[in-house]
DNA sequence: GCATCTAAGTCTAGTTGACAGACTCAGATC
DNA sequence: GATCTGAGTCTGTCAACTAGACTTAGATGC
C-alpha cells in the first residue's frame, strides 16, 4: 500500500484540487461566488458588492456559466428590456463547503477581535454550524494527522527521480 | 433578525472569505500549500512538483512565512551548507478543510471518469472520509439551502443605496 | 423616426505580475 | 582557491489587471 509519504516520489497528473484551482483559482471569483450564494444574481449588484472592475467581472461570469456553475436567466424590469442575471447550478451551489470552510478559517485567524461578521446557523434549529471531517465508519477525523491518503482508483502518477 | 438575503442592502467589509483570499487567493499558493500537506518541505521539491516558477515559488514561500502559515525550519545535508525547509504550522493546517473541500468538489465534477486520483482516509480506521456540515445541535445540514447566515458579532456593514 | 433611459457590458492605455531562462549566492569540502 | 549544490535572484518579454471612458440594446414616449 503506497501511501502519501512514499507518493513524494510521484507526481499526481490529475490532481482534482489543481483542477478545482483552475476554475476556482483567483480572487474575484471566489467573490463573485460569495455573491452568488449570497442571493446576489445582476452584474450592477456584483459589480458594487464584490469591487471588481467591470471587464474582470465580465470574463469571470462568462467563465462561470461556461463551466456550469452559473446559469443565466433572463429577467425584465418594466419599461427595460430583457436581460440576464445569474443563479448558481448544483454543480455551483456544492461548492459551499469550500466558501465555508474559506469563511471559518478567516474568521478564526483573520477576524477582527470583536468576532465573526457572519455567522452561518442551521435554518431549521438555529444552531450555528461547523464542518466536521467524518469517515464512513462514522469517526470524527481532527485534522490531516489523522488522515492518510491514498492513490485512487482514477490515479496518474509520474515518477520523480 | 436581518438575514442575508436581507442583507443584500448591505455590504460586509470585514468579510472573513475576503481576507482569507487575500492570503489564500490564487493558484501557487493553493499548491504550494498542497505540497505541504503532502510532506513537502523543500524549495526544489516545491518546485518541481507544483511547476511554478522559481521567483513566484519564492515569493509565495515568503508570503506564507510571513502570514505564519510555514515556518523555516533549519536542515542540513551532509557534506552541504545548512539550509531551511517549510513546514505548516497550526495556522497552516487549520486549511485543511479547506483543501479537502477543493479536492472533493474535483473529484465529483472534474475528475477522470475512472474515478479519484487520490483518497483520503481515517487513519485509524481506513475508511475514506468526507466533510460534513453540522449545527451545533448535532444535525446535518445539507447544503447552502439549508442553511441562513446573519451578521455576527463582529459585523461591519455599509449600507447600499 | 428620433431621443431618452438604463443596465450590461466593451474598449484603451497604463500598471502589475507571471514567465522562461540565465545567473548568483553561500557554506562545506578538498 | 576551486568545486559543488540547493536556494534563491535577476532580466526582458508577455499576459492579465486596472481605472476610466465609451458603446450597446431594447423599451418607451413624443
Amino acid at each position: 500500500m503506497v501511501t502519501m509519504r512514499d507518493m513524494r516520489r510521484y507526481r499526481v497528473e490529475n490532481c482534482s484540487i489543481e483542477r478545482t484551482l483552475a476554475v476556482l483559482g483567483e480572487k474575484w471569483t471566489f467573490l463573485v461566488l460569495r455573491e452568488a450564494f449570497n442571493g446576489v444574481r445582476r452584474f450592477a449588484d456584483l459589480q458594487t458588492r464584490t469591487g471588481a472592475p467591470r471587464q474582470v467581472l465580465s470574463a469571470r461570469l462568462s467563465r462561470l456559466v461556461d463551466e456550469g456553475l452559473l446559469r443565466k436567466v433572463p429577467y425584465q424590469e418594466p419599461g427595460q428590456r430583457q436581460r440576464d442575471e445569474y443563479r448558481l447550478t448544483e454543480k455551483g451551489l456544492d461548492l459551499y463547503p469550500i466558501m465555508i470552510a474559506l469563511m471559518h478559517w478567516g474568521d478564526r485567524y483573520l477576524a477582527d477581535p470583536e468576532g465573526p461578521p457572519v455567522v452561518v446557523t442551521h435554518r431549521d434549529c438555529g444552531a450555528p454550524v461547523a464542518l466536521h471531517l467524518i469517515c464512513e465508519e462514522g469517526h470524527e477525523v481532527g485534522g490531516p494527522r489523522e488522515a492518510t491518503s491514498h492513490p485512487g482508483p482514477g490515479a496518474r502518477l509520474t515518477a520523480l527521480a
